[in-house]
DNA sequence: AATGTATTAAACTAATAAGTTATTTAACTG
DNA sequence: CAGTTAAATAACTTATTAGTTTAATACATT
């Protein structure tokens, strides 16, 4: 289950829609495909795209498969996020301003033209 | 600029691996191009792929179109896992944990030899 | 103006993806 | 057993994608 698989899974409208639908509880494949104007052989492809990419697990109940969310693979998105996140979040900023801070303590003055946007690949977006 | 657009973006190695790169700071086409056992004009579509899905935006200095990363479709990433974290975020362990005995209402017999931080999904037995 | 360098565009091919309908498997029900 | 419900599979169509090679564009240098 490789990153390729879980962002082309999740590349598609009826997939994310389908994954919403779980996070509101474990359902079966008939439930899931009510909301989509597409038969059921449709949904359950994709329902096969996001079982192959990690994304959801199927369970048996008699006849039905009820599908839940699979956490793992959202985890290795995020994970995979947290190497940019230094490029979009403020609260990133924060910390490596309060890193920074940390760091120059003893400087007591001297750190103030922080205006060296410079985070192009500084140290400070290492964990 | 679409999820779907991001999504399948990311959803293919050479992508990621320019966005890497790009992480380091911007850059040339040409300059992209070397780690890649392909054409440049393979690489340039999936500038073009990266750049028409908000991931990268590219500048103009004489004939050279310097890429960088656009911070924008990354943080639409990060925004849409928000509504998935709780199914993986530490952070929301005991979220999880109620979640779960309300699903395993009936098994308080079964888990004996269960680790009170597994919190992995419950399955145990899956990958 | 002519040439070189960086990049994109055009035209093509092969593989994959998303949908369809029809058929099949699996489990329950009377 | 026959019939019904839930879901998956098969076979097919159409559209998109990732790569190729060849050609064109844009700017720089001489």
């Amino acid at each position: 289950m490789s990153l390729d698989a879980t962002f082309q899974a999740l590349a598609d409208p009826t997939r994310r829609a389908i994954l919403a639908r779980l996070a509101l509880g474990e359902t079966s494949v008939t439930e899931l495909s009510k909301p989509f104007a597409m038969s059921m052989p449709a949904v359950s492809k994709h329902l096969k795209v996001l079982e192959r990419a990690g994304l959801i697990a199927r369970g048996r109940e008699a006849q039905w498969r009820p599908c839940r969310i699979e956490p793992r693979a959202l985890k290795d998105i995020d994970d995979w996020l947290e190497h940019y996140r230094r490029f979009y979040d403020e609260s990133f900023d924060r910390l490596d301003a309060y890193l920074k801070t940390l760091q120059d303590e003893d400087s007591s003055v001297k750190r103030e033209s922080k205006k060296d946007d410079d985070h192009g690949n500084g140290d400070s977006g290492k964990k």
